[in-house]
DNA sequence: CAGTGAGCGAGCTTCCGCTTGACTT
């Protein structure tokens, strides 16, 4: 063979195949072919922060195959990514081939390729126009590399020693971390006040209005904003307005044009899949994973919304033919990525081909047809006609008969929606429209009043985080990428810094928040929510050859390194607070208290060392145990990690099982239903 | 199919980002 191309996916290899033809061999890398030492810090500080590269043992054999297949070959390209980490990739390539190869590959022997969308026309034209490695963006990958060396593996041997060993921080999934602590404070911090919402049903008196009862809402009393307290002040209003002539005081109308959302990217995906299947970030990125590897949508690990001019154009064709003119836009829609630090690499998420509907799809799994299905309704709507919406808004004045002060002047809003021209809207079975449609109705109009409907209310704490709404934060803020949001979360429940509550939210355990609290307390600037856009400033420099890696490492490490020093000698070690139940323990009397363990949560009794008593923890199925009917099903691991559901009243109850035991009459949660029955709706705002 | 925590303090733990695999249960 005399032409080999080496890209980092074997998906990406069968596709370039099919534009290059049988003169070339293509092969992937599966992603970095080496990296710093796991079992040591690999960063020479005091010479450039020069890194010790590695290949990683499980890499080995697939390296030295690459490095094989480059013998007698006459020309090399390096295909991966055009972002800082597919030139790194390219760069590392090319040092482990020189290294390895017998042939000592010349360094004019190989060219460079980049590519921003797999298609026919893009590639061949990236054949034609290849380029040398850009060092100053290898340097950047580089920089970016060492620092997160630098800061992981200097600050969790620091958390070893003054929290709890085997903990782990780092420039990530710290700030992960605290965005949930930091939430759960918000949330205990709340206090939660009384309100009231008061709502008229009222109607029109001519012939064409009558008919229809509608909904006010109490606005404004004697002029200011209405704010009913209690269950008096509700009483008062209420009264009143039982005795009220009702008069339409202003009609207001105006038609709005609903644009549809762009298309996917991961973290939006992540969001919508979570929202209307109930996915898991993981699940989700699995099930995409083999949607991809099918041939069926574009890479599912991206930042872009971009879109090729093909896609665009086989999409439009599509609509044209299935919904008509009416529902094509003039010109294509154009989308734009709006944070300055994606690195758009790929497209954004779509299928490869428009015309197959997920009911057409070939063998595919129901999860399978179900996320495609999301996928390919977003892309035909990210380019059909807006859906105009006629919104109405009605002020009515109700005024006390007996009553003739200003004080007691009552104002009632009334907000409508209706749909003019469907447009996007008729892909999705349910038009994402909240308001109620309000009949024609004249300023000065009386109205009949037919009942008053006063609800008492409480404001409510901003909710807990779900998978699916952290990745997006940490997408707002630049902090992480496409391919590590889901591996992130995973590791914060690896190191029981968080665990799943109820209805699928997040909350922090007493080892993430003290984390969070001691790395707060002496490493605040790194864990600033804009650190890793700052350190992206940096890298920025770097990539265009204004700054210098070491010298961009040097002024971090100085300062850094002092720190981490005066902590170590300096900080107490902290107190994980224990959490008390109202469990007794049956053998001494004590309360338990919950701790954790290598198996996760148990409850130990907290007379520990005089008593070791210790039981599982009545947990999360909420089912009774099926055999014994006292205890309740807990879900345990093995030795192995592998995890089964057993009895809490376990040793004496012996019950377990593989799957998850099924009750007769076990209703599905409600959170899952819901979630289920808008599943073809569409959504008004999944990336607010 | 099933253990765990503390302290003596052995020897180990840990980062982010790129990518799929599967000698053993």
């Amino acid at each position: 063979m005399k032409n080999l191309v080496i890209v980092e996916s074997p998906t990406k290899a069968r596709t370039l195949g099919q534009f290059l033809g049988p003169d070339y061999q293509i092969l992937a890398s599966m992603g970095h072919v080496r990296d710093l030492p796991k079992g040591e810090f690999g960063v020479d500080v005091d010479h450039n922060f020069e890194p010790k590269y590695v290949i990683p043992k499980n890499k080995m054999k697939m390296v030295n195959q690459l490095v094989k297949s480059t013998e007698g070959v006459k020309n090399l390209y390096l295909a991966t990514d055009p972002d800082r980490e597919g030139e790194a990739i390219a760069w590392n390539l090319l040092k482990v081939i020189e290294q390895k190869s017998k042939a000592k590959l010349a360094s004019q022997k190989y060219e460079r390729v980049v590519f921003h969308e797999i298609t026919k026309d893009a590639v061949l034209d990236a054949f034609s126009h290849p380029r040398e490695i850009d060092q100053n963006l290898v340097e950047a990958q580089q920089a970016r590399r060492v620092l997160d060396r630098l800061v992981g593996y200097k600050l969790s041997p620091l958390l070893w020693k003054k929290v709890k060993s085997k903990l782990s921080a780092g420039r990530v999934q710290s700030v992960a971390l605290r965005l949930v602590v930091d939430r759960e404070r918000e949330i205990e911090a709340f206090k939660s006040e009384e309100y009231w919402v008061i709502e008229v049903e009222v109607s029109g008196q001519s012939s064409a209005t009558r008919d229809q009862v509608f909904v006010i809402t109490l606005a404004k009393i004697g002029g200011k904003k209405a704010e009913v307290k209690n269950q008096k002040e509700a009483d008062e209003a209420v009264t009143d307005l039982k005795a009220a002539q009702y008069t339409v005081e202003s009609v207001s109308s105006k038609e709005v044009k609903k644009y549809p959302n762009p298309p996917f990217t991961t973290s939006t995906l992540q969001q919508r899949a979570a929202n209307v299947l109930g996915f898991v970030p993981k699940r989700t990125m699995s099930v995409a994973q083999s949607l991809y590897e099918n041939g069926l949508i574009t890479y599912m690990r991206t930042d872009s919304v971009n879109l090729s001019p093909q896609a665009i154009a086989q999409t439009r064709k599509f609509i044209e033919e299935k919904y008509g003119k009416n529902y094509l836009p003039e010109k294509p829609r154009l989308y734009k990525v709006k944070s300055r630090l994606a690195q758009e690499a790929h497209e954004a998420i779509r299928p490869t081909s428009i015309k197959v509907t997920s009911d057409q799809l070939p063998v595919a799994s129901s999860d399978e047809k179900k996320l495609y299905d999301l996928i390919w309704k977003r892309m035909v709507v990210c380019q059909m006609a807006e859906a105009v919406v006629n919104e109405t808004a009605v002020e009515v004045i109700a005024n006390s008969k007996q009553q003739t002060t200003d004080s007691k002047k009552y104002l009632l809003r009334a907000n409508g929606q209706q749909i003019k021209f469907d447009g996007w809207y008729k892909v999705y079975a349910k038009a994402p429209i909240t308001e109620q449609v309000l009949p024609d109705l004249e300023k000065g109009e009386p109205l009949d009043f037919k009942n008053v409907n006063p609800q008492q209310k409480f404001t409510e704490p901003p909710p807990r985080y779900t998978e699916a709404t952290l990745i997006r934060d940490l997408e707002k803020n630049g902090i992480g990428r496409p391919s590590t949001y889901a591996p992130t979360i995973s590791t914060l429940y690896d190191r029981l810094y968080i665990e799943k509550m109820e209805g699928k939210k997040i909350a922090p355990t007493p080892i993430g928040k003290t984390t969070v609290d001691f790395l707060m307390k002496y490493f605040s600037d790194i864990f600033d929510y804009s650190f890793t856009a700052e350190m992206e400033d940096d890298l920025d420099s770097i990539a265009q050859g204004n700054a210098e890696m070491p010298a961009t490492m040097k002024k971090f490490w100085g300062p850094f390194e002092a720190k981490v020093e005066k902590v170590t000698e300096e900080a107490d070690k902290m107190k994980v607070e224990v959490e008390t139940t109202d469990e007794v323990c049956e053998k001494c009397g004590k309360p338990m208290v919950i701790r954790y363990g290598r198996f996760g949560k148990f409850l130990a009794c907290s007379g520990f060392p005089d008593c070791k008593n210790t039981k599982a923890l009545n947990s999360d199925t909420g089912m009774k145990c099926p055999d014994c009917k006292e205890g309740d099903v807990v879900t345990r691991r093995t030795k192995r990690g592998k995890t089964f559901w057993g009895c809490s009243n376990w040793p004496k109850c012996k019950f377990a099982s593989w799957t998850k035991p099924k009750l007769p009459s076990s209703l599905p949660k409600d959170d899952s239903a819901a979630s289920e029955k808008t599943s073809e709706g569409a959504e008004t705002s999944d990336q607010a």
